[in-house]
DNA sequence: ATAATAATTGCAATTTTTTGCTGTTTTGTG
DNA sequence: CACAAAACAGCAAAAAATTGCAATTATTAT
């Protein structure tokens, strides 16, 4: 066998399993686990996968945890919420899709604002109840324990009666051609229910998040209104979003 | 298991609870609470959660409760809770109103338990993401601040295509003639839709309400099932709801 | 084609890392 | 202050990584 071919099979399953053991791809390839052993330090010298004690795993195993708070990078979304925050006007009808950035968003609401709030989060409605002028209308559905929203057919039926002004959309992955994607299918059709059902759709995106893709694809980037980064409008991160009928905040 | 495995577990535990005791990781992962200690020392150093004495804590710890409610008679209602327990069956499924009575049961459901459980209470749908072997169906609709349950039309809408084995009805107010009563009339109107929607109606309900009365009325002692108190079937305040079709527990 | 050379692979010996366990010390609680 | 639970330090067994080396295979030059 290859070593070619085996450097493949080794990112193929790491692709799928996001992570696996030297001693499972020893025996699944028939060879010893110096060999494999071998193969994942140059794939790791390559920066194609990551080499940890007793295997590897995935690059993006520490940073795309669905569920996961990423509490380190808690001051960037709080810029991130902070923008979008300016975005709402007093009365207005919103939608607040799941993601700790949202999570942040409905967090700094000011007391006083008066907003009908829609939303299939669990975390953020009961953050929402602390506002007493939030009128907080949930959407029900399955609860998905990882990302603790609500997904599912009846789910999606709510969302295709009502249309918001501004629909806040938590985004896992952006790519300049590939446009948002995910990696839950249950999400994904969630998501694309909820650009359905906004007039305006706005992402707010912590800028480590662009360019990376997930399994399905939510929508192009064209179908965003708004793009909000902690990052500068100017930056050179946001060239490919340039002049592609997006706002980048 | 990698431990790369474990710390992304770890994370995930405490994006999804704010905290976890060392002893309990443990025991998911099988694997001794030394091994935990170190993985949260590592995490800790990395700045990914705050080690603290026994366990850790999510980093932007913000208070799970903003109405930060106290839940009065605990003692009490943690017996109720372990009563309503026995009631339940492996893989039935389950309707749980709002009330702390019924928080409480959630929160003891045993792990290993397979059970559909439909709620429109934000807590306890909350309280059920820990439990990976229920499948939680939230009832959408308007929030009401109070209650923090979801009430209005569609939550009643939903409520009417369901029929559930067990419906579990949290109770503000028993009176032996006048039955249960509310005072605030969206939650009697989803009151009464939870009965409809189930083959048993259990009210669990602390002595302390028996007797009282509210403005509104759900419906009379002769439609529930099954009355848990945290009294002795026997004792006399319970006699006026004896030889009326109820079994009191 | 064949010899020389280079790359790959498996194996054994050694070193490092991980992990659970043992006491001992520290900390939290009433 | 006393008690129990948790943290800590040190140790030993097991697992994994590293290294050197020999056997095999592939590549190249002649």
């Amino acid at each position: 066998m290859l070593k070619e071919e085996r450097h493949q099979y080794i990112l193929n399953e790491v692709g799928i399993h996001n992570k696996i053991l030297l001693s499972d791809i020893a025996d699944q390839l028939k060879v010893s686990v110096d060999t494999v052993r071998r193969d994942i330090k140059e794939l790791h010298d390559a920066k194609q996968l990551k080499k940890v004690h007793g295997g590897a795993v995935s690059l993006g195993f520490n940073n795309f945890n669905p569920t996961g708070k990423n509490i380190y990078s808690l001051e960037k979304k709080s810029q991130i919420a902070d923008k979008a925050l300016q975005l709402i006007k007093d009365g207005q009808v919103i939608l607040l899709s799941g993601g700790t950035t949202n999570l942040e968003l409905a967090r700094k609401l000011p007391p006083k604002m008066k907003l009908t709030c829609f939303t299939p989060s669990l975390p953020i409605a009961t953050q929402l109840l602390g506002k007493s002028n939030v009128d907080i209308i949930f959407i029900g559905g399955h609860v998905s324990k990882d990302s603790q929203i609500t997904v599912g057919g009846s789910a999606i039926n709510t969302l295709s009666d009502i249309k918001v002004d501004i629909c806040f959309l938590g985004t896992n992955s952006i790519h300049p051609n590939e446009g948002l994607t995910e990696f839950d299918w249950e999400i994904v059709q969630m998501k694309k229910a909820m650009i359905q059902s906004a007039r305006q759709v706005v992402s707010p995106c912590i800028s480590e998040k662009i360019g990376s893709l997930q399994r399905y694809k939510i929508c192009d980037v064209e179908e965003l209104d708004v793009l909000i980064t902690e990052l500068d409008p100017w930056d050179v991160k946001l060239d490919a979003f340039r002049n592609r009928n997006i706002q980048l905040v």
